[in-house]
DNA sequence: TAAGATTCAGCAAACGTTTGCGAAGCTGCC
DNA sequence: GGCAGCTTCGCAAACGTTTGCTGAATCTTA
């Protein structure tokens, strides 16, 4: 079928360990028997098969990409990110869909382990390390990006979400903003702490007290922040301010307080986060906080190229936050 | 390190040739071992190795998904059912990005040919089929979806592109405009070639005659769609109507035609192709062809997937071409 | 009870590479 | 001319599986 070694070896009449040490310059091939080996090999079409140095070799140069929707916003400019820079050094990428359950998370990490990936890059959903990394052999290179499990001594890049809220809420408060809504996902446990934990940090600096009847959760989905936040302006409960934890969320709101009657940001103010592409659309002009996706996706497979180069020696943990920045549109 | 079939063989003091044959459930092992083998693999955390499979069965359980960029709107929900449906068979992907450039498509074949994928799914930006397809060994299983070269005998699932291309300019035709001008992109150049060839039946079918002055052509890129119409009408040329070959350079061209103090749809309308998610957000609402494009990609996955299990008996290639559907908004 | 049929398990080759080790062949020096 | 040392190459094992063939043990039947 497709040429192999041994048929290169065969034309050339040597033995097909030569064939090898001529194809990758190895240490031991005389100039004249390394080039007619190039030459018969370039003749016959030959192509290294991936696999088979994969097992010997014990590194399939591939990783594996865990995350939870490629059709949700956020992750295109992510995934390319990664796709670009592992591309550039000659890995291959697995992209799994978790469909944000932990049950197709797991199951991800399993088929991906079964298929010796050398690395794995995940923006996980679990709430805790020990539901997902006891499923990969021990010295995996893994490394979270833009989300991670409580507990983890793995390398982590994301972006400092604390900051990132508080920074949100606190421009709200500069618009004389106080009785500002949060309005977040469960979907993802770790981020959805952090923004909460920035959304009251930034309130208690101001001493504006909390209130609990403000905080609401439901989906990463328009629809989720639509109805959420008329549910709340049904209830009667008053609002100057809406802190979503994503954009989606944060337009659907848009759209619902102004179903409500009440005008953005005259009334009620909104802010997102993450700075989706649509976000900075003409006709939507949301205010957020904007993610560096395609460099968080970048920074994240450098530090898995880092790992891989030291082929688990020792895995000293890097935990990279990149700095949010605040994004000031129509909707504040 | 991890264990393999030797070490459970070992364990249970039989060969590893029995192993094999009790986890795969092959004829010639008797219930007892069969679940003395089974308790102790499950003991162990045994893991097949996909790799050495792979070597022996000549299938990795592997396909290869190349498009233009997953960035683009129009992509991610193709890739997701793509990835969703070779998912639940058992498959995993790759993903690459050619960034709409020849010579990196090509090189995503090369590498996925490399890596022995069982098959490789194509958004092809090849114009003609020897560009792109004598990288493959000859039997590989290929589809392409959404986009295809020309004299492929390959299988596709794509639009009906002349007909969704005809739905959109009789709409505007039907709205009475008159004078309607196309702009387009040369980076699909079958596609291009599709919507054009239906923009000119639908005003053939009108009579109405065809002005070359209003076929332009650019990126598929939202400010290209604002660069070109507004050079267009600071030329002074008159327009009532506008089919853009996608939903960026439409987007692209309301915004034109509204900074050049001109009305959507009162002066010029505007249609554009794909319906991505953006087109239908109520600050939006532009008028567009939709493609179902999560179901070009599962089908296109399952003809993959038909392909697979007649493993390269014959390929009588298949022809999906959905059927495209008007979706009258805002901007018509 | 003996012979044949049937079940169960092992041996070893194969998939396409890489690589340690050893064996030639050549060069040059004394 | 003999020997050391270097260059160049081949042999064979290994990576972790699957599977055809063979052999042993058990069971069936007359």
């Amino acid at each position: 079928m497709t040429p192999t070694i041994k048929d290169i070896a065969a034309r050339a009449g040597i033995s097909y360990a030569t064939v090898s040490r001529a194809l990758n310059g190895k240490y031991g091939v005389s100039p004249r028997t390394r080039e007619r080996v190039a030459a018969i090999a370039r003749e016959m079409g030959y192509r290294p098969n991936a696999i088979a140095q994969g097992l010997v070799n014990r590194s399939t140069k591939t990783v594996g990409l865990i995350i939870p929707d490629i059709s949700s916003p956020f992750f295109p400019r992510l995934v390319l990110g990664v796709e670009d820079t592992m591309m550039d050094a000659g890995y291959s990428v697995f992209l799994c869909n978790s469909n944000w359950k932990l049950e197709r998370e797991k199951n991800a990490l399993l088929q991906l382990s079964r298929k010796q990936v050398d690395g794995i890059l995940i923006s996980s959903i679990a709430a805790r390390a020990e539901e997902i990394e006891p499923i990969l052999p021990p010295r995996t290179p893994l490394v979270y990006l833009s989300s991670y499990p409580e507990g983890t001594a793995r390398s982590c890049v994301s972006l400092n979400n604390i900051q990132g809220a508080d920074l949100a809420v606190s421009h709200l408060l500069s618009r004389g903003r106080r009785r500002i809504a949060f309005i977040g996902s469960a979907q993802e446990p770790h981020s959805l702490a952090d923004r909460l934990a920035g959304y009251r940090r930034a309130l208690e600096r101001a001493a504006v007290p909390l209130n609990e009847n403000l905080i609401i959760l439901g989906e990463f989905r328009q629809q989720s922040g639509y109805l959420l936040i008329r549910r709340l302006l049904s209830r009667g409960i008053l609002l100057d301010g809406v802190f979503a934890e994503n954009d989606l969320i944060a337009m659907g709101a848009v759209q619902g307080i102004l179903d409500s009657g009440r005008r953005v940001p005259a009334d009620i103010s909104v802010i997102g986060f993450d700075d989706i592409p649509i976000a900075s659309h003409r006709e939507i002009q949301l205010s957020t906080i904007h993610q560096p996706k395609y460099r968080i996706g970048r920074r994240a497979a450098e530090i898995m190229l880092r790992l891989l180069s030291m082929h688990g020696d020792s895995h000293p943990a890097e935990h990279a936050a990149l700095e949010p920045e605040l994004i000031v549109r129509r909707s504040t």
